[in-house]
DNA sequence: GCGACAG
DNA sequence: ATCTTGTCGC
């Protein structure tokens, strides 16, 4: 697939890619997971994005590898838009990557998107692979009802009437963390693996290596200036 | 028109 | 997203 080039390009393909988001569980036996994310530089007006990629043994969380790749010249970060600005990178380190993921655990959301269509969607739809999305705050939405201050604790997390994701609180005291759909799972199926991939930490083991891996790639890319 | 706004 | 020491709390 080809990315648009501009925002109001990306904007009138959403639609159809959203419609080919799959929002029931279209899983393999999961074996290896992976976990996606990107770093940039604060402000760049070279619009440099660095992806990486972390596959862990499902069972036991160990690494079984990581890919990076940088792209330069794309789209800003627009709220809305993140995935075209992310997936041209992550594909790449994706198929760089040692061991084929059956799940892929990405950082921002999923189906919790204005479009139904978050970062996690965008790669999971592109790649043809099982996501979930793991945002750290909201884009659209709010939590219904109290989450309680327990580890485990999970509230739905509804917009315009629709269960669009859940509030999980991983950890006590800390805030919690918004699991949505990505591509080929149900939002139970997706909540289940994102507790089981937990080491007690805020953020499921792949998601938080994914983000150490895309630092590394970023300083390993520009030493200098980062 | 105004405010909100993943990373 | 990134810039950063010390500090508060379990």
């Amino acid at each position: 697939m080809d990315f648009p080039t501009t925002a109001a390009a990306a904007r009138l393909l959403q639609p159809e890619l959203a419609a080919r988001v799959i929002t029931q569980d279209a899983l393999p036996p999961i074996r290896v997971v992976a976990g996606a994310d990107a770093s940039t530089l604060r402000f760049d007006p070279t619009r440099t994005v660095h992806a990486a990629m972390v596959a862990l043994d499902a069972e036991t969380l160990t690494p079984l590898g990581e890919a990076g790749a940088t792209r330069a010249g794309g789209l800003p970060y627009i709220p809305g838009l993140l995935g075209f600005r992310e997936v041209p990178p992550l594909a790449e380190a994706f198929a760089r990557l040692p061991a084929r993921p059956d799940l892929i655990l990405v950082d921002g959301h999923g189906l919790a998107h204005p479009r139904g269509l978050g970062v996690a969607c965008l790669l999971g739809v592109t790649l043809d692979v099982p996501t979930i999305g793991v945002a750290k705050s909201l884009l659209v939405g709010s939590v219904e009802g109290a989450l309680a201050d327990t580890a485990g604790a999970e509230a739905p997390l509804v917009w315009k009437d629709q269960v669009i994701g859940a509030a999980m609180r991983t950890r006590r005291g800390a805030n919690p963390i918004y699991v949505s759909i990505g591509h080929r799972i149900s939002l139970r199926t997706a909540l289940a693996w994102v507790r089981a991939l937990g080491r007690g930490r805020r953020l499921p083991e792949p998601t938080r290596l994914a983000h150490e891996a895309a630092t590394r790639v970023r300083l390993a890319a520009r030493p200098a200036a980062g």
